[in-house]
DNA sequence: TGTGTTTATGTCATTTTTGACATATACTGG
DNA sequence: CCAGTATATGTCAAAAATGACATAAACACA
């Protein structure tokens, strides 16, 4: 986890804290945020091939069409809870979610 | 995922929803609750083995001795966001994170 | 017993997350 | 081109989560 990769999180709207101890605090922050990639990536993925549309999930989830797409979209206003909600709402495992869990997302330079 | 386990999870303080489609909807929400009981169990263990206390684990986190206890007690207050940093703030990886993905947590009688 | 340390529980003002809504922008067949 | 469907983006009031604080209870170990 280097500094340029916490730069790139803090300019796609990532709240990756500023607070003192920069090197420790953030980078579990940072760490968080790269988990949530990994899986709002998983859920496309599972959404789309169950042909589920963002509206359906929507209303499976109790949620909006609007903020299906934020949780897609790695929209920084979302809650892992909500993610992880949402993929268990396409029928996803909890096994399913494991795997997800192992591949790190990267970052668009 | 029976009622009975889902009464549990209610009386323990959950807000497993009372939406209309009791039988989806809430069973989510119940995947998700069981879920944070198997990494905040996890979790005391990772702090316990380390020996960490809980209010070097809160300094390290940024937070307070009084959430860290109300994580690993499984407070429903507590989000997932919260209790995954609160794993790396221990410093488990997300090898060992993953792991605790796969223990289902039993729900005491 | 007392003293220090750790953990638990309750409360609360502030911050963050939420669903909902409007609206814009793709994308797909006709 | 149009019409229908799917997805994206911005905003906001309401709801949920947060750190901080007080204080209690459990634990250790002299």
């Amino acid at each position: 986890m280097n500094s340029t990769k916490l730069k790139k999180l803090r300019t796609a709207g990532w709240k990756v804290s500023s607070a003192k101890d920069f090197l420790n605090l953030s980078v579990e922050e940072a760490m968080l945020v790269e988990l949530k990639l990994s899986l709002t990536s998983a859920l496309k993925e599972a959404r789309q091939k169950r042909h589920i549309s963002q509206t359906d999930l929507a209303a499976r989830l109790g949620s909006s069409q609007s903020r299906v797409a934020k949780i897609e979209a790695g929209d920084p206003s979302v809650s892992l809870d909500l993610i992880v909600k949402a993929l268990f709402a396409t029928g996803a495992t909890r096994r399913e979610l494991q795997r997800a869990f192992t591949a790190t997302e990267k970052i668009a330079a």
